[in-house]
RNA sequence: GGGCCCGUGGCUCAGCCUGGUUAGAGCGUGCGCCUGAUAAGCGCAAGGUCCGGGGUUCAAAUCCCCGCGGGCCCA
């Protein structure tokens, strides 16, 4: 059965109940001899999938179908990245929580507990909506990352950077989220736009009268916490005498941005008095502006330093402040400077900020700004916009802190990192080579330590005695019984003895989330837990993964990272970076502004497979704007490739058509043609598919499949099919058809499974012997023999004749249904002349035209008329005399002026191209039209016998549309009378009868049966047929 | 300030790596055609400074440089 319309659901369904009974997946698993081994980047499980994620493993999916076709044996295990903050936070929404006090006062266990349980459920629901995509995976055994086997390998790995001295714990200033009260990677902070104050403060000089030093901050906050003052060694600055309201101050700052400054300051006039090098600052000390207010500050001493991440930009001078910012923090490590930070977990000062104790910071920022104010020392204060870092999760701006994290030393491994990156094959090579490399060679060490509860606990146990660490490498050397045992707070019950007679108790730390994901290349293989260093040495690295851009600092670099500190070397060989899904005006999607697609809408609209074949049609690694204009239209092409295959299918099965080998058949030049043009696109999409050019495939199918199969030659054998039923020709197109058809539902099998496995079971499996499943066979080899390029070129000259041909029709107003006499084509070149000899048949048909004929220049007349425009301003005045002139060359003249390029007149030479409009008068009774390599003329009077056909082609058509209304069947007979002149149709009533299965045809009026009046070309035709009884 | 990517008809995109006919599709628009694939299908036409400017070259949408605009990332 082949339903009359493409209805992609019913198919799904079908071919999703045959896959499940037949167990396909799990046959097509133990094909293959080769290894592939794949590895999943997590998605992480909170919520549903939305766009990208489901193209993302569309991508996957249909590269692993690809692979296994190929023979290999497909590591497919998916997996799910299930701690982290973005869990607890839901969690803690769903619970109604606001502060870490909250999750303790209800018990971390439960709380643990209820993270997990969010996580499998979203799990599960996740894995259904990938299911209904078609994704093939190993759906049962999926890697978890809160598993015991999981966390295993990221102990082992934990131990590994021990041994080498790539675990430290110390003090750094890190990325601070507030809110969630705990450290943040870098790759976890997003920045976005945020207002904040952008003020000016003088510092006072010691030991000068009305003398300052100008900083620029927009961190009001951070200033209780200064230390210093930085400038840049090289820089000029410069002491201003400024005048504002009567009084006289002394300023410093850079020389060049002191004015400025100043203006913005009120001031009413300046001079500069004294100017420096940044390094003449060096040492000068000056009195911490907030000294009242935070008293402890007085046990320091300020000076300003150089350093040389000052530039020149608000006034050069920076304020220092070690405990909050990264650079500050190295420059006090450098110079000696006090690591004070007088902020606690909740972004609140703590007693030794003074005044300020119990404030939040950001709300700090305004009493500090008045104080300033009040005592003076406020400059200037404005309001600045500007990218600053939040919280990847809670979207709370971020601090910077001074806190005690574990790190691995990846700033050690930079050089080997950026080695391993040049050995592994990016798609698009610009992905690994400028992007991520950019990345990595800016990468500082990677605090990988949170102050929360939901994660992996860090494996690191310290004895409450001597301090001396217990790094535990393995999940075995801990008691456990389920997963839940191995997470907080269980695990920190777990001590060990220490030598020295003390307890060793762990660090309450768990895991940065992306550590647990940087592991995934040997936890998907649950190596060290179960698998043996030996087998896991034959399938270790990745040979395939693939994610989006914003993996590069993410899943791309944890992996590296980890698997350097690891093996010493990069865990994938092949990375291909895929974009984003936007809408359709390139903006992210998101709930705010109500953009969002769901892929279950787009599913439902176009079907799985017009869903895989939207998303894969554009180069992957460019952002991909949601269009549905687009996806509508691949639902479309779909449709006429079922069409197409259901036309050859009605023919074949009703001749009972089964397989003949090809080169027993008598192959027509079309169907070698077709066949060519079969194994071109073969050998296009193998090497596509191995450069991961997903796109050009599905590309390429569409033109194949709608182009040449649908468009030139299934119209082209049409008349063939209704011929009897042992005609060679017509059993050589059903040969070339049949392996088209299976050749394209193989070739597109990985990207629209469904369609593909229906063609395969409905179609090729009807005419021949075949495996259970179309994912049973092997992807098709191009064979290379069948491979005509002149015929090919041919083909397509002859499809733009044609083309030229229709279009010189329309002009004369002649519908192909009216045969014409002849048709030339003007054209000089090889290929037009080689076109016509093999493929004249194919043109004379289609065309519709009794002769065709190749000339090199078509007798056509030339008119040449003055070009006023250029020739006005050079002969002015003698215009007129040149138009008459032209206006009397003879038609010899003319041609010889053409010939030349040249006509003179009156002793002034002119270039023929600018002096005279050439016009082609083409013969009376012709009409052209251009085609790239030549122009093509037909010949549109119609003659007596021409229009004999063409009305008996008009009688034909009306009977068959009245057979169509009576709903005949194809081959049922009928009688049929048509009222007219039988002079109209002579010659012709034999043709008219074998068209329409008419075993009578008489003129005159119709009296019984079907009868319908017509209108003809303007006369009024009455005919009727009447269904012949058996 | 730095890195990367993108910029091609009204819209969405191919082509660029590897320079070479008149820059291609599809959608949309207009006009037609076909009618035994038909609740389909097909053709034709209009519509492009290939972001701008320089350079390399016999030849540049394509390679190089400098800008402009947009996006992502970093500082």
């Amino acid at each position: 059965m082949f339903p009359s319309v493409y209805s992609p659901k019913d198919v799904e369904d079908e071919i999703r109940k045959f896959w499940d009974s037949h167990r396909i997946y799990e046959k097509v698993k133990k094909k293959g001899d080769r290894l592939f081994f794949f590895v999943d980047g997590p998605p992480y499980t909170t919520g549903r999938i939305h766009l990208g994620t489901a193209w993302n493993k569309v991508i996957k999916d249909t590269i692993l179908r690809f692979k296994r076709m190929r023979g290999f044996r497909v590591m497919d295990t998916p997996g799910w990245d299930m701690h982290g903050l973005p869990i607890e936070v839901k969690v803690e929404q769903e619970l109604g929580f606001k502060t870490k006090r909250d999750i303790e006062s209800f018990g971390i266990d439960k709380f643990v507990a209820k993270c997990m349980e969010y996580a499998l459920r979203n799990k599960d629901m996740m894995t259904e909506q990938f299911k209904a995509l078609g994704v093939w995976m190993d759906w049962d055994n999926p890697y978890m990352t809160i598993k015991a086997e999981y966390i295993d390998s990221a102990w082992w790995c934990v131990k590994k950077a021990h041994e080498q001295g790539l675990l430290e714990r110390k003090l750094r200033v890190v990325n601070w989220c507030p809110r969630c009260e705990t450290a943040l990677a870098d790759a976890e902070v997003e920045y976005k736009d945020k207002e904040d104050p952008s003020i000016y403060v003088k510092f006072p000089i010691k030991g000068s009268e009305n003398t300052f030093i100008v900083i620029w901050t927009t961190t009001p906050w951070t200033l209780p916490a200064n230390m210093a003052v930085a400038v840049h060694p090289s820089l000029e600055y410069a002491k201003f005498r400024a005048e504002k309201d009567g009084k006289t101050e002394f300023l410093i700052m850079a020389k060049d941005l002191g004015s400025e400054v100043l203006r913005k300051g009120g001031y009413e006039s300046w001079e500069v008095v004294e100017t420096y090098s940044g390094k003449d600052l060096v040492g000068l000390e000056y009195e911490h502006p907030l000294i009242e207010e935070v008293p402890i500050q007085k046990n320091w001493t300020h000076r300003v330093y150089t350093a040389d991440f000052v530039t020149a930009e608000n006034t050069g001078c920076v304020h220092v402040a070690p405990g909050h910012g990264l650079e500050d923090f190295e420059l006090g490590e450098k110079v000696g400077l006090e690591v004070f930070n007088p902020v606690d977990d909740r972004g609140i000062y703590t007693e030794k900020a003074g005044k300020y104790a119990g404030l939040q910071v950001f709300e700090a920022n305004r009493i500090i700004i008045e104080d300033l104010r009040r005592k003076g020392l406020l400059l200037a204060e404005e309001k600045i916009v500007h990218r600053y870092g939040h919280c990847w999760r809670c979207k709370t701006p971020i601090i910077y802190r001074a806190t005690e994290q574990w790190f691995l030393a990846v700033s050690k491994l930079k050089d080997r990192m950026l080695e391993e990156i040049d050995k592994v094959m990016w798609v698009p090579e610009w992905a690994g080579m400028a992007r991520f490399k950019d990345w990595v060679s800016n990468a500082k060490d990677w605090c990988i330590s949170r102050q929360r509860f939901w994660g992996i606990p860090i494996p690191v146990w310290i004895c409450e005695k001597c301090g001396k660490w217990k790094v535990v490498g393995s999940v075995k050397e801990v008691p456990w019984k389920e997963d839940l045992d191995l997470h907080r707070p269980k695990i920190d019950e777990v001590t060990f003895d220490c030598e020295c007679g003390g307890k060793m108790r762990r660090v309450k730390d768990v895991f940065d989330v992306w550590f647990d994901s940087g592991v995934a290349s040997w936890g998907t293989l649950k190596f060290p837990f179960e698998m043996s260093r030996v087998e896991f040495e034959r399938i270790w690295p990745a040979d395939f993964i693939t994610e989006g851009h914003d993996q590069t600092r993410g899943w791309f670099y944890s992996q590296l990272g980890a698997s350097v500190i690891a093996f010493g070397r990069a865990p994938y060989k092949t990375v291909l970076m895929h974009g984003f899904t936007l809408d359709e005006k390139g903006r992210k999607m998101s709930k705010s502004l109500g953009n969002v697609v769901e892929p279950e809408e787009v599913v439902s609209r176009i079907g799985v497979d017009g869903f895989r074949l939207y998303v894969l049609s554009s180069a992957l690694w460019e952002d991909l704007r949601f269009n549905w204009e687009d996806a509508k239209n691949v639902l479309r092409m779909l449709n006429i490739y079922w069409n197409a295959v259901r036309f050859a299918y009605t023919y074949m099965s009703l001749d009972r058509y089964k397989e003949i080998p090809l080169k027993d058949v008598q192959l027509s030049v079309e169907d070698r043609w077709i066949l060519s043009r079969l194994e071109s696109f073969n050998k296009l999409a193998l090497e596509a598919m191995e450069k991961y050019h997903l796109h050009k495939v599905v590309r390429a199918f569409f033109d194949f499949v709608v182009e040449d199969f649908s468009r030139w030659y299934i119209q082209l054998v049409r008349p063939k099919v209704w011929e009897e039923k042992d005609s060679p020709a017509k059993i050589a197109t059903y040969t070339t058809i049949l392996r088209v058809v299976e050749k394209t539902a193989k070739i597109i099998a990985p990207f629209a499974p469904f369609l593909a496995e229906w063609i395969y079971q409905h179609f090729v499996k009807e005419f021949k012997e075949g495996e259970e499943s179309i994912f049973l066979e092997s992807y098709p080899e191009p064979e290379e023999s069948l491979i005509d390029e002149e015929l090919e070129r041919a083909m397509s000259v002859t499809r733009e004749i044609f083309e030229a041909a229709s279009s010189a029709r329309q002009k004369a107003k002649r519908k192909l249904r009216w045969p014409l006499r002849k048709l030339v084509i003007e054209s000089k070149d090889e290929d037009v002349r080689r076109a016509v000899e093999m493929l004249e048949g194919i043109i004379k048909a289609q065309c519709n035209v009794k002769e065709v004929e190749v000339v090199e220049e078509f007798e056509k007349e030339v008119k040449v008329k003055p070009n006023y425009k250029a020739v006005g301003p050079k002969l002015k005045d003698k215009v007129k005399k040149f138009a008459e002139f032209v206006e009397s060359l003879s038609k010899e003249e003319v041609k010889e002026i053409l010939k030349r390029g040249k006509v003179e007149f009156e002793e002034v030479e002119l270039n023929v191209d600018e002096a005279l409009l050439i016009e082609y008068v083409v013969p009376e009774g012709y009409e052209f039209s251009e085609f790239s390599k030549g122009i093509v003329y037909v010949y549109t009077v119609l003659d007596e016998e021409l229009k004999r056909e063409a009305f008996a082609r008009e009688i034909v058509r009306r009977i068959q549309e009245m057979r169509k209304e009576m709903d005949l069947d194809v081959e049922e007979f009928i009688e049929s009378t048509v009222e007219i002149d039988p002079k109209l149709i002579e010659g012709w009533k034999e043709y008219v009868k074998h068209e329409t299965r008419s075993v009578k045809l008489e003129f005159g009026e119709p009296k019984d049966g079907y009868v319908k009046e017509w209108e003809i070309e303007g006369m009024k035709v009455k005919i009727g047929i009447k269904r012949l009884e058996r």
